[in-house]
RNA sequence: GCGCCCGUAGCUCAACCGGAUAGAGCAACGGCCUUCUAAGCCGUAGGUUGUGAGUUCGAGUCUCGCCGGGCGCGCCA
């Protein structure tokens, strides 16, 4: 197995540094896959990193690290070579023994313990209940299920969680404009805001009451409007006009409230639980699975808010001003401090928010990931000082921030627009493209960088479309299996050494990455690297399949050849399984 | 204005935490199907890594300035 190799020749490099420079056998080994192919299989810069310290040239010092090297049979060649590199080839046996191990570990080939079976909570998606997830919440999901899949495999105890906002303003304007539209569906007309939700799927929320409870919560047009300071006209979008229509909104939110009294809970509960069902179900048909559905209003029933700020007051970050309280993250380097608790005597999300992550850290987690949208990434200082103002440690929180995804089609820009209620939906888009393009698409790049997803390309069933080139790979070889004349369990007995064209090489060479791809992945949060390793593997087999013949009269070959083949075929899946792509056995 | 992120082939993006001659895929051009799936393969062309300095054996990668783009700067969430 290569990740042995690796270790094997850090082992003989630690032992020739120790007798070249014991004064510095502590330094790490630093093993890189050279891009050229006549730079060996391994290749190393230590003789450059010692240069300084030892006030030699590097390539004497690589002369001394190799005299000094132990002989070893996994080796076939080592040689110096640019400014000081040592580079090593392995002999033929030492890679093709890859393909078996392949085999033999199956779908746990590439599975690390690189983690170390820490426990890690990775929050994601976490999108206010209030409409159908879009396409932006969709980068999230696939984002945050390929990264928890990815530390899972690398040997993390993950908890995939998402955080349910069904507290505060935005849940109660939900409830609101389903109970307008119900009021209009039962004839008492109100002029609908503007700043209300927009979506048919309130109107199919407004249906489902009447269809429960009749005209139960019917009120008088007058009632409902009183008190309200009136819609300005629709054409205006001076400062002055925003403020009255969201003082109307309140209004109407605070006469629902009054009207309906202990109704009202209902009519919010069920916009919530309907909402929130829909996504589960939109997330579950995507491949996105959470262990934890997080409530936010949990987080005041349990008083964990209050006692939050409690802790935050004794320690003194908190005082107050104008009738609120503020939070001095200044001290913790934010650029201004924090309303925690309005001067209406409500909480502030950020309030909410401090307790939500000293209830990650009360759970016990190793570590925990936050992926949120770019656009909050002014959010980070609070809370990062917010964690540090409570003693937490902060160097437990990563945030990884994904950034937004802009749709094209016909080579121009789609719809993206919140406001008219006409953004593209997640399950439009996985209705359009199909989950397996859509989940490869969203994480073929690096999530904090912006993604044009271009639509005409991830539908295209053509060679341009990276997800089908991968999935044909796979089905080719099943194709093949499908075809010889022989059992599967045969192939654990094939000749490997007759692997010997560069082809052959070179692929045997490329599946030995995957578990440092699976582990450099983990490391830097990017399951991109496993899209594009795919990808490149992919390749090198189409190359190969072009160049050679599998099925050939020579049995043992045939044999040695579908071995490798079926190893390919495995890191595939183990790849796509990662990204939560599916691998059809023929296409 | 201040803060964070980003500028790599015509386009979309990689580049193993500072390494060797910066790589893929589209698009362009030229080849390969009477044999295992042409959703494929082979080849050609395409670059002063936005720009100017600095750090050192060595910079796409680190530091600073400038230019250009995105996002954020609520008692919203």
């Amino acid at each position: 197995m290569t990740f042995d190799s690796r270790e094997h020749l850090t082992g003989l490099l630690q032992a020739a540094l120790a007798s070249v420079a014991p004064e510095h056998a502590e330094t790490p080994i630093h093993l890189e896959r050279p891009k050229q192919a006549d730079h060996g299989d391994f290749a190393t810069n230590l003789p450059m990193q010692l240069a300084r310290a030892l006030k030699l040239a590097p390539r004497v010092i690589a002369e001394r690290i190799v005299r000094e090297l132990p002989v070893s049979a996994e080796v076939s060649e080592v040689s110096i070579a640019g400014a000081g590199f040592i580079n090593f080839k392995l002999n033929s046996g030492a890679k093709t023994r890859i393909v078996a191990s392949v085999m033999e570990q199956a779908d746990n080939f590439g599975r690390s313990t690189l983690g170390g079976n820490a426990k890690v909570l990775v929050e994601f998606v976490s999108a206010n209940p209030t409409g159908p997830l879009h396409v932006g919440h969709g980068r999230g999901a696939a984002y945050g299920a390929s990264l928890s899949d990815l530390l899972a495999y690398a040997g993390w105890d993950v908890t995939r969680e998402y955080y349910v906002n069904d507290a505060g303003r935005q849940m109660d304007i939900l409830a609101v404009s389903t109970w307008i539209r119900y009021l209009d569906q039962h004839g008492v007309a109100i002029d609908y805001p503007p700043n209300a939700y927009q979506g048919v799927y309130v109107r199919d929320m407004a249906r489902q009451l009447t269809n429960a409870h009749g005209d139960k919560y019917v009120r008088a047009k007058l009632a409902v409007l009183e008190g309200t300071p009136g819609l300005p006209a629709a054409d205006r979008a001076d400062d002055e006009a925003k403020a009255q229509r969201e003082q109307h909104l309140d209004a109407l939110i605070a006469n629902g409230k009054a009207l309906l009294a202990e109704d009202w809970p209902y009519v919010h509960q069920h916009a919530l639980s309907e909402q929130l069902a829909d996504g589960r179900d939109d997330l579950n048909g995507f491949g996105v699975h959470f262990q934890n559905w997080f409530s936010e209003n949990s987080l005041f029933d349990t008083g964990l808010v209050k006692r939050c700020l409690e802790k935050l007051d004794a320690a003194g970050h908190i005082y107050e001003q104008n009738g609120a309280r503020w939070f001095r993250s200044t001290d913790f380097g934010d650029e201004k401090d924090r309303v925690v608790q309005r001067e209406n005597g409500l909480y502030t999300y950020f309030a909410s928010d401090i307790a939500y992550h000293l209830n990650k850290y009360e759970r016990g987690f190793d570590r925990m990931i936050n992926i949120w949208g770019a656009d909050h990434h002014g959010y980070i200082p609070r809370v990062k000082g917010a964690v540090k103002a409570l003693a937490l440690d902060p160097e437990k929180l990563d945030i990884a921030l994904v950034q937004f995804a802009v749709l094209y089609r016909n080579g121009e820009k789609a719809s993206m627009s919140t406001r008219a209620g006409d953004y593209v939906t997640l399950r439009a888009l996985r209705a359009e493209v199909g989950d397996d393009a859509c989940r490869f698409f969203y994480v073929l790049r690096k999530a904090d960088q912006h993604l044009d997803f271009d639509l005409d390309l991830a539908k295209s069933q053509s060679a341009d479309n990276p997800v089908y080139y991968i999935q044909y790979a796979h089905a080719r070889i099943c194709s093949l299996m499908a075809q010889w004349n022989g059992s599967e369990a045969d192939l654990n007995d094939a000749n490997l050494s007759l692997l010997s064209n560069p082809r052959e090489v070179a692929l045997t060479a490329f599946l030995g990455r995957f578990p440092e791809v699976v582990e450099s992945a983990a490391r830097d949060l990017a399951p991109h690297q496993i899209a594009f390793y795919l990808r490149d593997l992919a390749a090198e087999f189409h190359g190969y399949y072009n160049a050679e013949r599998m099925l050939v009269d020579d049995a043992a070959l045939t044999g040695a050849r579908l071995a490798l083949s079926v190893a390919v075929r495995q890191v595939i899946r183990n790849g796509m399984r990662l990204l939560g792509v599916s691998c059809p056995e023929s296409m």
